[in-house]
This record gives structure tokens, sequence and C-alpha cells, in this order.
DNA sequence: GAGATTAGAGTCAGTCGCTGACACTTGACA
DNA sequence: TGTCAAGTGTCAGCGACTGACTCTAATCTC
């Protein structure tokens, strides 16, 4: 991958001092409380450059959480085809975490960035967007499983089955993340791990096989 | 219950006229393509009298599923002590249902309300809302369920997961009715009640026996 | 029944999120 | 070196929403 021209590391510098400042302040200040123009000030950019970059108030909240997804997404479609929907999904949650942390860092501070997730599940308004990700996500894991399974997703629950107990743990994984004091991501990794042993053995079969 | 006076039906009726003017035109050309100047002047009212009536746009759309909420909420308090709490959700759901019809109509046409809903489940914003909205109420739900019967909700699992499995059936049955072409309340009754039928089984039984 | 009270509605000015149009600056590239 | 275009700034404006004030008319009190 080839170093970008300095025009697009300004661009990305300016984008990252935005989010970092909007993030900083949401998570201190409260969100509904936060201007844009608050933003826009502490990086000293005018507000136009600020919608360039991101959509909305809203988007520049849920930024991180965009790049963890996508992050997860990738992992997934990189599982080995042989491997059962399950264990897909468990090995692309538990290898993400790893490369998370890194991919974060590069952008925020991953302290920052827990301080946010638990800000977006206080705030009512970003709460209700952050549901309404969770289960477009859920559709498109679907969709990968079910094409991995070569089952129709139209006609076979399955795929959506697996799915939705799949991310009820991944929710409450999320959720204690954010609630505990001073959680590690180590200690996140191993309780997801433990989680999801304990659902496995539900949905490990092979579904070619039944 | 006596009859209000003439202030306080005179306040009803502007908020109805909004209500309806806001649904309808939600309905037709859009929720994120109607203005609030246009609910206004459809009734002839200043906007501020619109902000009176609701905290917002967004309220407008929910007033009516607030009110069958509430109606619901109120027929599960009234349950007999005795019944499982399976039966008692059932029975609440399904003998709202007739009231529900009756009660909408007073305030606006049950075919507004359905095309409301089918609008909701389909403008992202809204949808974002009534998941957010969804999830409270199951939070509600759970906590009658855990006092009648007399389990904690904070170290029991059973009363949240008995009202996630009835409120998945609730979500189902409410999308059918949205997306279905010209449904009755009669029909819609009888899928409530052959879903929750199949549901039954695995919650009837009595928790102090068990 | 006349006057005081007060709730509901109107008016106006202003904030905040967000967008379109246009001009300017400065990397990129021939 | 000169052209092109991407990234940014400026400005004007819309739509959701709020606070402060006024006016009108239903209600309450005597």
């Amino acid at each position: 991958m080839t170093v970008p021209g300095l025009r697009e590391r300004k661009k990305q510098h300016t984008r990252d001092a935005l989010l970092r400042a909007a993030l900083e302040l949401f998570t201190t200040k409260g969100y509904e409380e936060t201007t844009v123009d608050e933003i826009v000030e502490a990086v000293d950019v005018s507000q136009r450059t600020f919608f360039r970059h991101f959509a909305g108030k809203q988007e520049a909240a849920f930024a991180v959480q965009e790049m963890v997804e996508t992050r997860f997404m990738r992992a997934l479609c990189e599982r080995p085809a042989g491997e059962a929907p399950f264990a897909a999904l468990r090995g692309a949650v538990l290898g993400s975490w790893d490369a998370v942390g890194e991919s974060i860092e590069a952008v925020v501070p991953v302290e920052l960035h827990m301080r946010t997730y638990r800000m977006i599940e206080s705030t009512p308004s970003l709460l209700a967007v952050h549901l309404r990700r969770s289960i477009e996500m859920e559709e498109q894991i679907a969709g990968v499983i079910a094409e991995r399974e070569g089952v129709d997703l139209a006609t076979d629950p399955r795929p959506r089955v697996a799915v939705a107990a799949f991310s009820g743990v991944m929710r409450v994984t999320g959720r204690m993340w954010g609630a505990g004091e001073e959680i590690s991501v180590d200690s996140i990794r191993a309780i997801t791990e433990s989680y999801l042993d304990h659902l496995g053995p539900a949905l490990a079969e092979d579904w070619r096989k039944a």
C-alpha cells in the first residue's frame, strides 16, 4: 500500500482532528449539549468542512463503530469456506478484537472509544440509531452466512436465527464493556470467548449434513 | 367520567386535528418531506401551538402507537393475579386488540394508523426511534411480569426472556399488519392468537412450582 | 353577573443542524 | 509552467425547535 499524497494526508488529518474533538466534547459535555460550532472551533476549521467529512453530528458519533464493524465484516468474509457458520462468526469476532485495538488507536485513543460507547448507550437519540444500525448489520451478516452455506435467505430461517443469537451475545458483551470500570481489550476478549462457547453447541452442527 | 369543560374540549380538538393532519401528510408526502409549517397550515394554527401539543415532529408520528401501548400495559396490569405470565401477556394483547380499534378510531381512522405503521417501518429515522421504544416497553413489561411472579428482575432472567420471545411475536405480527394489503382487525387478531399459541407451551409452566 | 384568574393560543426573535452555490487556495499532473 | 481539480471558506437560507412576551377567552370567585 503506497503512501497517499500530501493532499490526501492533510484531508485525513483534519478528519481525524474533527473526530477526536467531537468525541472528546460529546463524552465530556454530552452529545446534545455539544454544538457543531464548538467542534469546528476546537479544530479551527469552518462548519462546512465538518459536514463535508461527516454527513451529520450523528455520523461522527458512530465513526469508530463503523470502523470496527467494517473490520469485522471483512474478517468474516475471509474465514475459510469449510468452517461451520458459528465457528466462522466466532473466529471473525475474536480475530478482529485484536486488530481493532490497533486500528482504533491509530485514530482515537481506545479509552475515548470506550467512553463514546457508553455515551451512545446513554443518549436516547443515539441509542435509537445504534439499535437500527445493529439490525441492519445483522441482516448483512445473515446474508454472508446464507451465501457461505448455500442456503436461501428468503426461505431458510437458520441464518437469521443464528445471527440473532450471535448478535445478542455481542450486544451483551458490548454493554458490559461500556458499563465496566476499566476493562482491558484482553478481558473483553475472554468474556466474549466464554459467552460464545456457551452458545456454540446449539449452532455448531453442519447445516448441509443435517 | 364527567364531561370536560369547553376549554379542555377545544384543546383536544386542535390536538386531534393536528395529529390527523400530520399523519395524513406523513403518509402521503413522506415524513422527512413534510414540514411542521405544512401541518399547522393545514389546521390553521401557529407553529408554536404544534410544539405545545407535541414535543416534536417525531412525537406526532408515534402518538397513536403510544395510545395502543398504554392500553396494552393497562390491560396487562388488570389481568388476574393467578394467571401464569404467558397467559397474562396473551390475555392482555388479545383483550386490548378489540378495544384498540375503537380507541384509535375516536382520534384517527384505523386505516390511517395502518399507513402510519408502514411509514414508520420504512423511514430510517423513525425506525430507529421505534426500535428504542420497543426495548423500553419490553423492559416495562418485564418489570410487571417480575412483580406478578414475585421474582427478582436483577437476578432472574426469566421475565426478560419470556418478554423478549413475546415481543418478537408481537413485532412480527405488527410487521405483517403493516405489510399486508387490507387486513382487518379481526384477521390480525387471529394471526396473533395462532402465533402466540405456537409460542405458549414453552413458557406456560408455573414458575413458582418449577 | 362583574371582575379577577389563568390556560391556551399567537407573535417574534433567536439557536442549532444542515445544504447549496460560489470563490479561493494549493497539491497534482501533463 | 501552466492547467486542473480537490479541499476548504464564506454566505445565504431552510427546517426543527425554544423562550419570552402578549392577547384572548374559559373558568372561578364573590
